[in-house]
DNA sequence: GACTGTGAAGCCATTCACAGCT
DNA sequence: AGCTGTGAATGGCTTCACAGTC
């Protein structure tokens, strides 16, 4: 049940535009225009408009959206409705923020393990999680139903924990490594490469006027 | 000083290549060809080629391109020769735990000042960056010459800490906060968004196969 | 023979512009 | 009159395929 072929820039605006829609309705509006929509977001009302046709008809024409219609939709199409439990492998600095971080706790994602290899910092509780050895990696997987790896282990370990996870069923990996990473075709892998994001700025930097 | 028109997409590889070209370095490689190179990223040699085309000709045909001097090269087109000075904006989970990272360091970024608004953590010592108050910024980008600035702030913050960034003159921006911020044209801005990052798993792990 | 550099073709995403509802 | 939904046009990135060079 793949929706055809949806480009990976809409799902990154789908969920921008859904954060988004969850202010609206805090904010107690009930309903928007593609129009406030794409202003809110910066991008232009075609682009909301044919981003939200990939799925279905959502608005009225003449008046808009109804913005907990709109979010509800939203938050299917996501496949926001089911908790995803995450594991995060490596609990060094980067690691351990994100196991504090309190976003990742909202909206259905769940912190369900941390290990790391360091004996140190096995046994440590991160907002409720306690740390386990490495070596656990596969029983967690298996006993905490994890959907979703979170690599934030240096570069040279990241592909072999990578494989573990891979081999353990685990079908969705996050890497915050330095590391291109190899997954077979049926695991999604997304990449959040710090030392690229800066590497890009300083193109632009050198290359702006 | 544009070189034309840079696809983003080209400039992330080219991010990329330059990191492996110095993994190459490293192990002692001084030849490899476009295929290798495309192999180790996961992309397509004629791919390689296309992004290398923007800048120039840098190898030599039929035999591919020295390792030291195509790294050389994207270094200098990445703007990696000179050092750029960052911020830290919020220094929370999050922003300590970049502050600490030692990824930054490495490769001319340089975090040359750590502010936040909270009284508890000025005086902090990170990594050698003593925390000072969120009050001192416009005086510390002076100062220090920062280029880049970090926003690790919380979401209802980061447009206002941003527009005093962008007010001291600070031309680059990393967005670590879950908020659509706005710059003005000649800043550049780019966003590192866990919670989106998580949504468009969560979209391909539920239509998927 | 091997591998780069590149025009041309193909493909995909965005923008345009308007028909269709309310 | 206002705003959505969408085919058509546009623009841009990627792949192809091969001429050019070592």
């Amino acid at each position: 049940m793949k929706a055809y072929k949806i480009p990976e820039a809409t799902v990154i605006r789908l969920s921008i535009y859904s954060r988004q829609l969850s202010n609206l309705r805090k904010a107690g509006v009930e309903t928007v225009s593609s129009e406030e929509i794409a202003n809110s977001v910066g991008v232009s009302s075609a682009q909301v408009r044919k981003d939200l046709a990939y799925f279905g008809e959502f608005g009225t024409r003449g008046v808009g959206y109804r913005v907990d219609e709109l979010l509800g939709n939203l938050t299917k199409i996501l496949g926001l409705t089911k908790e995803w439990n995450l594991a995060i492998i490596g609990a060094g600095k980067l690691g351990s923020a994100l196991a504090l971080y309190e976003g990742f706790r909202q909206r259905g994602f769940s912190i369900r393990a941390i290990v790391d290899v360091d004996h140190k910092r096995v046994g440590l509780d991160l907002a409720g999680v306690v740390v386990d050895p490495l070596d656990r990696l596969e029983t967690l997987i298996k006993e905490r139903d994890i959907k979703i790896g979170i690599i934030t282990v240096p570069a040279a370990e990241a592909q072999r924990v990578t494989d573990r996870l891979v081999d353990a069923g685990v079908p969705a990996v996050l890497n915050f490594s330095p590391q291109v990473l190899r997954v077979p075709p049926h695991v999604v892998l997304r990449n959040v490469d710090l030392a690229v994001n800066l590497k890009v700025l300083s193109f632009n930097l050198s290359h702006n006027s």
